[in-house]
DNA sequence: GCCAACGTTGGC
DNA sequence: GCCAACGTTGGC
């Protein structure tokens, strides 16, 4: 039986936390997801699931790498921790609101691809990320899509 | 730093 | 349940 892998866009500022960071550290709990319809995406995603990782509010914003979902949703504990910037007191302990799940790294593309080109790309037409006003931090991503988006990054990485 | 887009909140 | 006000995202 063929594998159901999908294909996932992952907005990250890197500031905060960059591919080079992720390379650095491995993997990591992707915590901080306070949107529902970006957390119905990680509750849909499944180990070996292949995302891309995309630099937000950067100069200039795009596809920086490509991560591996390695553990599946799981409540996000930063919800429960008052001192946390994701704190959410209406979060139930026996009925987490929030999710998270955990990402490894897998490369760092040899080009990096910038928002412009994939706006630019007739083969990306439709791809979420290049319209305007797309502010979800977690998309889906139609294969062919990503394999273009890999190759223009000249990624070593296979759909 | 601006501001369009859009999600959330809360008064009614 | 509507919708104005407000807050955030994120490109520019």
């Amino acid at each position: 039986m063929a594998s159901k892998r999908s294909y996932w866009l992952m907005k990250s500022e890197p500031e905060v936390f960059s591919i080079q960071a992720l390379r650095r550290d491995r993997q990591t709990h992707w915590e901080g997801v306070r949107n529902y319809q970006a957390r119905n995406h990680l509750r849909s995603m499944r180990v070996d699931d292949l995302v891309l990782f995309y630099h937000s509010n950067a100069e200039p914003p795009g596809v920086a790498g490509v991560a591996r979902v390695c553990r599946e949703a799981y409540p996000d504990d930063s919800q429960f921790d008052a001192k946390s910037h994701y704190y959410d007191a209406g979060s139930k302990r026996d009925d987490p609101r929030w999710s998270l799940v955990d990402v490894e790294f897998v490369e760092e593309l040899a080009q990096f691809v910038p928002l412009d080109v994939l706006k630019e790309d007739p083969a990306l037409e439709g791809m979420l990320v290049t319209k305007r006003g797309m502010r979800l931090s977690v998309q889906p991503v139609e294969r062919p899509h990503f394999a273009r988006v890999l190759k223009l990054g000249k990624a070593t990485t296979k759909p």
